[in-house]
DNA sequence: CGGTATCCGCATTGATACTG
DNA sequence: CAGTATCAATGCGGATACCG
């Protein structure tokens, strides 16, 4: 018996996830510059999170050039920017509990 | 480095915790209502979420009586009740996604 | 460059029985 | 009534090496 918070859990759920989707809704980035800034991640992880955002349709990846070196883009997608307002307060809240420690 | 959100995701990450926090909000609660309302948890990992829960001073626990049969009570602290509003957005944007598919 | 493949540790979750 | 104790299972997250 799942509750809305229970899909939203399901979805946004995982180490990075949140992040990845704030960092994309600034800006369209490619993948060795999300590695950089998940600079303690793991490759495995991260592509894992990376896909299961691209699978709930959060984001969108884009591949160019058919041999490598290829060159792949992450962007937010319409329906991912409807997450975001949430995700800054969040982090809005995150800095308020930070002040009262 | 941990940023904000970070942070928040500390405090929320735990499978029964946002729907915990959403009970507590809407009344005080004992400890044997909360188990029922979670009827498929285990209640080590209830237990477990509820302690953290308390531990961050988002609820609080009274415990009435010296032998048994206790009685607890669990409620949501004015601190806890500032995270709310943003557990019912994310069950609005559940409630979205649902209907999505 | 942008991933996969493989292997592994450990935290989280879970079922059940027991206790102050 | 409200937990703890114990033990088992599973899956998340991580390190490293390799590939198209």
């Amino acid at each position: 018996m799942y509750t809305p918070i229970d899909i939203f859990w399901q979805i946004i759920k995982g180490k990075y996830k949140a992040k990845i989707l704030i960092y994309l809704n600034e800006r369209t980035l490619r993948y060795s510059i999300i590695r950089k800034k998940f600079a303690g991640a793991s490759e495995r992880i991260l592509i894992k999170q990376l896909k299961e955002l691209e699978k709930e349709r959060l984001i969108e990846k884009k591949i160019t050039g058919t041999k490598p070196p290829f060159k792949t883009e992450y962007k937010i997608s319409n329906y991912g920017k409807t997450i975001c307002p949430l995700l800054k307060q969040m982090w809005f809240w995150g800095e308020k509990h930070l002040q009262q420690k």
